[in-house]
DNA sequence: TTGTACGCGTTATCAT
DNA sequence: ATGATAACGCGTACAA
């Protein structure tokens, strides 16, 4: 039989009814004093002491369901602790609060399998929109995609035909770029550490790998060849699996992660880097910097896809009705210790106090 | 004059009523069907297929007003960028899914000088509850937590007196851990790289540095002590300063950050981790196990208090009534060869193939 | 300027 | 089992 509306709501907590009846006005003007809309200045007044006094805080919920909008943008990537989606995120973070919305990150944390899922019952309308960043896409997501109810901007590698917006990269001439920079430093046995090949980026720079050896006239050496995960531990384990049965001498890997295990392995098996094998990361990440020596690796521009995904995002939930969108970011490389054109001195046997500072880093 | 509501929502998407209208049955059968509750075979079937015809999605908001719950937990930190924080996500989100809800991630990247408003502005009702882990806490803050709409839990060190939830740990105790250790080792000029004195942890630390100096009789020696930030470049700075004035024989960071940052510093200026210097860092992340040689450092239970916040959040949400709680989780050291108590070989210095495998890390 | 009343899309109640 | 209808809390035409 539902009570009389005029006073608080189901949890005890002051809604516009409360306000108004309090101010001594109408919910409509109590609702328009609190929009900032209108109002005699003696309603104002009223409406935002009544406001005060029972601490009213507006319900976002029930502004959504009549504003047909939320303000907030999801975000949904794999796996968090991959530095690489922190920067993209931070840049997708500064066009988003630009924009007077507000980004959630959902983290499916490389545990929940059906991230399709996730999806849809993310996209259920909780968010005006959002940026997904898959690694494997299966039909099941591709599909949930496309027909998505929000709108959605894909970073990463998808069909050619997908309609749906979409900011890459081309990570095969990423892998390219290593390459070229190794065999020009005069580096031959040139090793490769990658992840999953059944993920797009992983089979990108497989293929890429091959392509730049072959543009060199340099066959693939399967023993110089390993794969593993795109993390740490994978990586590290995968290159001691690598330098067990070989001798590279240099490594070009997937992502900084498995870079900065394969720096790991390296130093812990007795390798000097560069002097004994140089190494090349991938994705540019501050991780790579962090390292000693520091890491030369290939950009994959994660930031600028992240702030291009976002106004891509922003521009299409302004018009619905535009086309599928693609953009695609260049890759270029970050030559840095690990990989010195002249490595005659190891910066880890350096021993006087007084070492060169190295570069690309400013205190 | 409102249209009538038999068909499409107001941006042309299904709704109840679609479904209804093409399954000939009323909304109030269409919405128990599409929940699972009740209905005749015959409706069922009906309904089902009618919802599948239009490609109908749920609308959570509508939902949510009505349900009074959305099955959103947010949490709010201020550097994503922070390995600590990772490890605080995934533990919580662990407790999170396991209760059916989602986890939201809000950096505030610390770009966002006013934490407040965002606090107040996500906790509108559009989550069920949040975890916060401020490094700064304000009287503004408190105010914030403490009269928030929605349940909050809180993560770090608050006034005694705050009734809000609250997970703590002892950093000052976890810094007299390493000191100790450290004495133990033989260490004597022990030199302490902190972050901010005007935060939290931040005046924690110093003053558990201070203690377990006096506790074993040392002196502090000012010029071994050094403030930057809780990051990388800002910890390598500080300890770039630290070390152009004195010779410390160990070094204890703030955090784990902190600690590369000192780890790069030492190795670029020729002193060998940790036969001249030893090194401790803080918080145990990932981050830690992924330098060359391996840090020590100081757990502070970052996930077990990620775990139990979410746990008292949820119990909370269960039950309003509840009485603050208070829990607290102590500190660990873990010791790795970054303070080794025998560093007669520095690990960076082993030359041959076949060293032996860093603690700790299984491949 | 102010108040009345309706709609946002859903679930729950109460008759039938 | 089913259907009409009242909420959920808010914004906003429209009329006064």
């Amino acid at each position: 039989m539902g009570r009389k509306r005029l006073q608080e709501s189901a949890d005890g907590r002051p809604t516009v009814h409360t306000v108004a009846a309090r101010a001594g006005v109408s919910i409509a003007s109590a609702s328009r004093v609190l929009n900032g809309v209108g109002g005699s200045p003696e309603t104002v007044r009223k409406v935002r002491e009544a406001a005060a006094e029972v601490g009213y805080v507006p319900n976002a919920i029930a502004r959504s369901l009549q504003s047909q909008r939320t303000g907030l943008i999801a975000l949904a990537v794999e796996d968090i602790g991959n530095p690489v989606y922190v920067e993209m995120m931070r840049a997708i973070e500064e066009v988003v609060a630009a924009s007077g919305r507000q980004l959630l990150v959902h983290a499916t944390g490389g545990q929940i399998a059906n991230e399709t899922a996730l999806l849809r019952r993310l996209a259920h309308r909780y968010v005006d929109g959002m940026i997904v960043s898959p690694i494997r896409v299966t039909d099941d997501h591709l599909a949930a995609l496309v027909d998505s109810p929000v709108p959605v901007v894909v970073i990463g590698q998808l069909g050619a035909d997908a309609p749906v917006d979409n900011v890459r990269t081309d990570s095969r001439t990423g892998v390219c770029l290593a390459v070229d920079h190794l065999v020009a430093a005069g580096r031959r046995r040139i090793g490769f550490v990658n992840g999953p090949l059944d993920t797009v980026p992983g089979a990108a720079r497989d293929a890429g790998f091959r392509a730049a050896l072959a543009a060199h006239g340099i066959e693939v050496d399967e023993r110089l060849v390993e794969v593993g995960d795109f993390q740490y531990a994978a990586g590290r384990a995968a290159t001691e699996r690598l330098l067990a049965r070989a001798r590279p001498d240099a490594l070009v890997c997937a992502n900084d992660l498995i870079a900065v295990g394969a720096l790991h392995a390296l130093l812990a098996a007795g390798h000097r880097v560069p002097s004994d094998v140089a190494l090349v990361g991938m994705d540019d990440t501050e991780l790579a910097r962090m390292m000693f020596p520091q890491l030369s690796s290939v950009s994959l521009g994660s930031a600028e896809r992240g702030r291009r995904a976002a106004e891509l995002l922003l521009q299409r939930i302004a018009d619905p009705t535009l086309p599928p969108r693609r953009e695609q970011v260049p890759p270029s490389l970050a030559v840095r210790a690990s990989s010195a054109a002249v490595p005659d001195v190891s910066p880890l046997f350096v021993p006087a106090p007084a070492a060169p500072p190295t570069p690309e880093v400013t205190a």
